[in-house]
DNA sequence: TGGAAATGTGGCATCGATGCCACATTCCGG
DNA sequence: CCGGAATGTGGCATCGATGCCACATTTCCA
């Protein structure tokens, strides 16, 4: 900057001022300078901006696995909205470990990130970037009662949406595989299974939600479970990574779908529609969620909106494909 | 710090020392200003750190569809090596767009990062950054002669395995899906799918080879009009996009894989072992591939490497699975 | 016991951009 | 023709961490 000043016969103030659009300076200089700033190939400091001006372009993104189609879809639409406000993304994994997520928090503070998008793995993580300032919005999933702004699919609706097809097709004893309800996540779509079953008169057989964890081995093995002790003309799988573990029991048992057994999905990711027959889902409009999350944070950021904690939903939308049928008699 | 300084009694450059490992600081003052710090929940400001040092902690990390499976594989790859590290990532999505690339170049300068890894779209951009003192690793491909680090998957060799599995199985008019052969990916694939017909004096008709564009409608019709217009026992597809082109064309047209036709694919991803059959691929271990370039960048900041550059090949393994099967009579 | 060496701590300038304030110049009306 | 407003530009302190240098204090040996 002292160069550009140098360069254009001009004092860094007004260079500065110059640059930008605050703050007054005539035309000609203005020209002068810019010109001698793209000859000396000058490109501002993001460090000293930050420093002086206590803030930054960066807004760290927390997640809990990449590799998870969701978590990429997600964290593509939160960095397309930002980059559009030419705003950065800091990206970390914290694989739903509290301790990784804590230290990650400490990190984006000692960046003074204006704003956190996280999926949270502990109540504390948002609370302690929120104590100290940072504008944080919680992505698909709320923990506890939080008061900070929430992106959320609407869990509730899209699995009351799902179950309630599998019920009009005659399945009345339709298997849940899931594998968390502390989560609103979990809890949400839950909530949804279980409401399609009272609003259609279904009595609900609590043995059939079938709790597991987040891993698609132990879904396959939980899958093996329900189909060996109960019978079951459907299964719901809460959320992509269970289906995984799900379908690959059916094909194993080489049972028909949809024939002898329907299969469907919480969560569309790209493979479902691969397989033969394609899976039956709710898809939850990850990317735009993610787009959401990061128009909310930017506006937080430039205070655009009322103190009032922001819920947003998401809409889900049922996507009937064929691994749903008739339920066999 | 200097509310640290205070609480601990005494000057900020003491607490500095005291923090840090360099520098003396007596034991007795070292705890007193670690525990004034953790009291006051002192986190260090990185600007400020970044500007005094002209140095930062952050990677700017530079792909093309976080969607895709492969770089978000590459990223999940970076980032986890660079956390243990203690480095943030930075992650830009460019949409294999050059302008883009290079506004995400331009920013990534501002923020003073020393180093980048990128999936090139443009021999300009790493050459920009290099110019600029960055250090830069290009990721899974190469343009042109650049002179900088590389990490490539060993597209030849993988490839080769892969034509001469189908070979072995019988298959000598096999089709390649490919949507370019300007990067060292594309060709280099291509290369081995020559190199392992030449091997087997298999004489390899040029029009086998079907040029496609990136993205899986275009990769069906070119597939189906490869079907139409040739007689072909197995198709290789140069990537998993293409692949899924490809099985979309062969399940609408109810062909029994492998009875009928056999299908394989450069790159496994994860719905590629859950589809019926599974297919056939060539791995390249893109995570590890992403830990490699991370540790290749920390080496070159660190300056523990020889300044001739540097090319790091990391194996392809064929995994065989359902869909390839022997040639039909 | 005096002086040199060793040890620990504080002062201060610095990194680069910013924006307040002061000052120089031009412009206009009384 | 002079004073005050309007306009544009430069000086300078500042953000927070760092590390050089100087200085104060202690240690040690001659």
């Amino acid at each position: 900057m002292q160069d550009v000043a140098r360069e254009a016969g001009v004092s860094p103030s007004t260079v500065s001022r110059a640059l930008h659009t605050r703050g007054y300076a005539s035309p000609a200089v203005r020209a002068r300078v810019r010109a001698a700033a793209e000859r000396i190939g000058y490109v501002a400091d993001h460090n000293a901006r930050n420093l002086r001006s206590r803030t930054s372009t960066s807004i760290g993104v927390l997640i809990s696995d990449l590799r998870n189609p969701f978590y990429a879809d997600l964290a593509a639409g939160i960095e397309e909205e930002l980059r559009a406000a030419e705003y950065q993304m800091v990206l970390v994994n914290d694989n739903a470990d509290p301790a990784e997520e804590m230290q990650a928090a400490e990190t984006l503070l000692a960046m003074r990130v204006p704003g956190v998008i996280v999926t949270p793995v502990t109540a504390k993580c948002p609370q302690v970037l929120q104590d100290n300032g940072v504008h944080v919005v919680c992505a698909d999933r709320e923990l506890g009662r939080s008061n900070g702004d929430v992106v959320l699919s609407d869990n509730k609706a899209g699995a009351r949406e799902l179950t309630e097809h599998l019920l009009n097709l005659g399945h009345t004893r339709i298997g849940l595989l899931i594998d968390e309800t502390k989560w609103s996540t979990g809890a949400g779509r839950l909530a949804g299974f279980r409401a399609a079953h009272l609003d259609n008169f279904v009595d609900l057989d609590e043995d059939l939600v079938a709790y597991t964890s987040f891993d698609a081995g132990a879904a396959r093995q939980t899958t093996r479970k329900l189909l060996n002790d109960h019978e079951v003309t459907a299964i719901i799988s809460a959320n992509n990574v269970l289906a995984q573990g799900a379908l690959t029991e059916l094909k194993e048992r080489r049972l028909k779908i949809p024939r002898q057994i329907s299969l469907a999905a919480y969560d569309d990711v790209p493979w479902m529609s691969l397989v033969q027959p394609a899976l039956t889902t709710v898809d939850q409009s990850t990317v735009e969620m993610g787009r959401s999350c990061a128009r909310l944070v930017l506006a937080r950021i430039r205070g655009e909106l009322p103190p009032r904690r922001r819920i947003v939903r998401v809409p889900a939308r049922l996507i009937v494909r064929g691994s749903t049928g008739p339920a066999p008699r």
